[in-house]
DNA sequence: TTCTTTGTTGCAACTCTGTTGCATTAACTT
DNA sequence: AAGTTAATGCAACAGAGTTGCAACAAAGAA
């Protein structure tokens, strides 16, 4: 059950993040779609994608979600302990490849992890 | 200017943080004061003591502000770069002691990090 | 002590992100 | 083409947090 069809809106969504390569939020998605989309279809579009392994979500700035492509991520395995960055200059939110590891802290056992850092970026750094 | 009066509720929001040693949200806050205290009052507190070096934020579980208190803080200079650890089993929201430090990660500078952690406490973990 | 200043509080209304129920529409199946 | 079921739009709602404004209270001046 639970058939995911493959709806016009769905393609749009995926080609809103093809375009962008950055993270977005579900308001920055409205805007990259026709203004006749609902916001409530936009959300539910989010979640089935995240459901279906094609975008993992974190939270960003001032607790909004943000939505990002994935790259090998299936089902059932999300592993997304990767670090998110947000640039102070330009804005953008995008995902760092790289896998920390975290040293044995205050003997807690951790096992997932939620990283957001801030910056510059490459593009803004002054040269 | 901004003088900051020391009036009983701003005690009581600090009384709240000694007895938990653990990080709270604004919710939790209310719900250890008389229900007289409104609820803009209390964001207002929070803030307050904030910008006072008191307290620190970040956004915890479901992009929920929490605060907790600082140690070694001015109102100079806030740095939170320790992470953040909620335990799955008690839910309990709590300061980890370490700084972490951040390798080089693909040519971004990194100047701020929002770290939270998910796992089990030393009292929740089997023994 | 009383007056005055100015910071603090309560209230109501509002913003923003996100969700839910329900009727309608559109996609797949056969 | 007809039936099934997922997807959509709409309106209303929920929760966190904010704002403007009038009333109140703390701290200092007289």
């Amino acid at each position: 059950m639970a058939v995911v069809r493959k709806t016009k809106n769905l393609q749009l969504v995926l080609d809103a993040f093809s375009k962008s390569n950055h993270a977005l939020t579900a308001k920055a998605v409205m805007t990259m779609l026709p203004p006749t989309v609902n916001k409530t279809t936009v959300y539910r579009l989010l979640d089935r994608l995240e459901d279906g392994g094609e975008l993992h979500s974190f939270v960003g700035e001032q607790g909004v979600m943000h939505y990002a492509k994935c790259h090998a991520c299936t089902m059932e395995a999300h592993t997304h302990s990767h670090p998110h960055f947000q640039c102070l200059s330009c804005n953008e939110v995008s995902c760092l490849d790289a896998e920390l590891t975290f040293p044995e802290l205050a003997g807690v056992q951790i096992s997932e992890a939620q990283i957001f850092l801030k910056g510059h970026c490459q593009s803004c750094l002054p040269t």
